[in-house]
DNA sequence: GATGAATGAGTATTCATTCAT
DNA sequence: TATGAATGAATACTCATTCAT
């Protein structure tokens, strides 16, 4: 049992490994024009053990994902379960852990918008699919489920919390492609971070109770 | 005269022949596993000819975003047009136009947001891009002009416009692309028209000055 | 009649015209990478225009030679009909003429060494062919004519005069080649003159009869 | 250790199928018309296998060079440390390599002559030209250094050894050329020999001192 | 004759993936 | 498990040549 637990676990750090190189590469050179030799040789691996770990290289690409979203559902969770009763503190809280989302690894959360659509990935196979939707359905079921709180403590209008997670998600998502783009627009990328807040504060009053009389 | 004129409409309408196939065949199968000559013969044309009207792939792809933006323009002209002192109107009618460019074109809207900070365009001639630059930098501004013109109506609190073009178009977006993507979450594909009225319905609130006591 | 004159007139104009720019676009980026559009637009004309003078590329290419040909036989005919009786001095007015030839169109003599055997020499019409051999076996025939009025007259050995003629080309040929070839050897480019005066020397001295005791 | 050397074995076997397959298919097509699918299938390899041995055609194609190079320096190095003292063996025994190493393998140095000036190789490495370089003008070094030998014994006129060396092998190259060029002249490509003989017969009368009283 | 837009065959090269060791 | 040599399918792009005007 030890050994085999000790099994595991190397092999798990040799997948870590694979991931990393693989993130630092596709960063650098984007999707098609990282090769799995690329990948391999910073990995300091050979081309073929990665096929050992990995289905394929688009596989090896949306597990990025994988990881963000898994830290995307562990933010808000941990929002969720804030102790607090303000819903307002809870909506900041979340603001702030969307940043961090988009820091903690911002090429692979550009790319996430991407691909979704995408051609690229037709040769996923469906667990993997099913897993990164899972994860990003229990993530926006948890703001919803903020929202509805927020809701229900008379801090929002009365919304349809699933509508106000989408558009929540829109926000954040739209703020950084813009962002991200190349077409410079009014939006400094260096400024992400203000202007995240700008669009949250925007939304928090579009979806706040009137100002009471 | 007339000869030379005739040519260069006939010109012109061999590269929108192109164009159009060029967008049919993107939809259906992506940029990467579209061919040229998939393109080619669905434009009747031989595969040499497409290179008589564009550089290479990445300039016929990016010119479909071209007249997206182009008509993009003219929309937000438009609406910056209108007589309406009422500056919630002006809104709401940039609300309708915006959707009404998705409709235009669905496909090269989605790609266009994709593209952005792709790794795929590098071959682009700087022209291009500057032309796409120019056209969506020109209509930003004119969003920008609508939204001053709100606050200079006091019917908006007093933000920059620039800030609020950006947001109001990641607004846009960011729904879009959520509503494009597989992973539904709770916005459905269909209900995209809905879903930005809700977004944008936020955003107006969220910039207005709050009801007066 | 004059009207027809006029027009053969016309029509060996255009071809002069379009052999002038084909050498100078050869010399400029060589066989494969010229292109007949370059060769039309160097002599302001249309591509299917040069079709009309000449049956396809390597015809148009296979023409130069035929006139450094052309020039080859005039000055060894010239040379032939020297009144003068001495040997060595038509032997060395055969040396400068092979130099003025090199002068003459020294991309196009370098061309013709390389082409003979190549490849890319597939397509040409009999007749041109036969044009060339025969311009270039005259030629040969007249040096080796030169050799024998030599032999007779006593000054070289009793060698086969054809051979000498061959030989004789093949000093030149050689000499050129070396001095063109981007290996410097001990040649020096530019230096193809003294080394060609060499050559013959050598060559000279080889074929004459030995210093009587 | 054993296995590293068997390792670099093998892959040297690769190459020299490589490369006896490619000269196979470019002695019979010549280099445009010679695909990689041709060499490919020649050698019973896949296309993609060449790019592991050679960058691209044109280098593969040099490299047949870089054989003739290493084979003529080896001829020339063991004429020059012929134990004889005859200058006249020496300068015999090297013109007997010259044959031979045509014979070794004609092609090839037809195609080197041709290549040196050509357009077509530009994406040739910079360590492979400079290979080749250093080959030939070591074998043309040694070269000079026998008649340099032969002029200390007397045999020779007094002349510049590089020029010497230049001249004896621009000999070698024009008679080659000539006979291997379509145009028969007066010389028949099956007499090679003998017209090599005589060539060099020529040139070795041409350089001795005047024979002695 | 002249044009030049259209053609379409032809090919070097890449790279994800496999599999014998 | 790990390797890495070999595979071979897949495709953008060029350009000599044609032909309707």
């Amino acid at each position: 049992m030890g050994i085999r637990e000790r099994k595991k676990r190397e092999k798990e750090r040799r997948r870590q490994q694979i991931i990393v190189a693989a993130k630092r590469m596709f960063s650098k050179k984007g999707f098609n024009r990282t090769t799995m030799e690329d990948i391999a040789s910073e990995a300091e691996l050979s081309p073929g053990t990665l096929y050992l770990y990995f289905k394929n290289k688009e596989e090896l690409y949306a597990s990025l994902s994988l990881r963000i979203l898994q830290y995307l559902l562990m933010r808000v969770e941990h929002v969720n379960d804030m102790e607090s009763d303000d819903p307002e503190e809870k909506l900041s809280a979340l603001s702030d852990a969307m940043y961090d989302i988009y820091q903690f690894d911002s090429m692979t959360i550009v790319n996430m918008f991407h691909l979704q659509s995408s051609e690229t990935m037709k040769n996923l196979s469906t667990d993997l699919l099913k897993e990164i939707d899972s994860l990003f359905r229990r993530s926006m079921d948890i703001i919803a489920e903020i929202f509805a709180q927020g809701s229900r403590r008379g801090a929002f209008r009365d919304l349809d919390p699933g509508t106000l997670a989408d558009i929540f998600w829109s926000c954040f998502s739209g703020v950084v492609l813009l962002a991200t783009s190349k077409q410079t627009a009014h939006t400094d990328r260096d400024g992400l971070k203000t202007r995240l807040d700008e669009a949250f504060d925007i939304f928090r009053r579009g979806i706040s109770t009137p100002a009471p009389a």
